[in-house]
DNA sequence: CATTTTTATACCCATTAGGGTACAAAAATA
DNA sequence: TATTTTTGTACCCTAATGGGTATAAAAATG
């Protein structure tokens, strides 16, 4: 699979059929922030991260790279 | 295993004999960022922590939460 | 196509991560 | 126990994240 952060969440988003925003506000971030880790955005933080992908189920956690 | 970042890193640092500094150099990160990381601290950069973590052929993805 | 919805970009601004450095505390070693 | 090494804490400072909001662009819908 190799899904990265990014697709991850945009996928898991419209399987909930939800917009950027009502994403944002279930999750308490802001709006922006959503839209630049979609967008694949590296230097973010950790614990907003965390704060969307609980959401899910899922988390950050450490992998093996892939290269 | 459910690793945590911190202790992953922790672990993988003493495996190799180093110090946190020399770990930080090593990253190309600050002495105070490996230390914070290794604490625990949540509100850090991803890419800070994929600095370190490309060091064992690591990095962060999403994985299911143990919950 | 026209209209609505969604997403992307641009601006301002407060908060804070992370760098350095110095010193204290803890751990390891002789 | 004394000494050295390693780790933790405290302080200052700069850069940039992330929030809001407004607007433009793109996508979806009728």
């Amino acid at each position: 699979m190799n899904t990265s952060i990014a697709t991850f969440i945009k996928e898991k988003r419209k399987q909930l059929k939800l917009t950027q925003p009502e994403l944002a506000e279930k999750a308490g971030v802001g709006i922006r922030f959503v839209r630049e880790l979609e967008q694949g955005k590296q230097s973010v933080r950790l614990d907003k991260v965390n704060q969307l992908l609980d959401l899910f189920g899922s988390e950050l956690g450490v992998i093996q790279k892939t290269n």
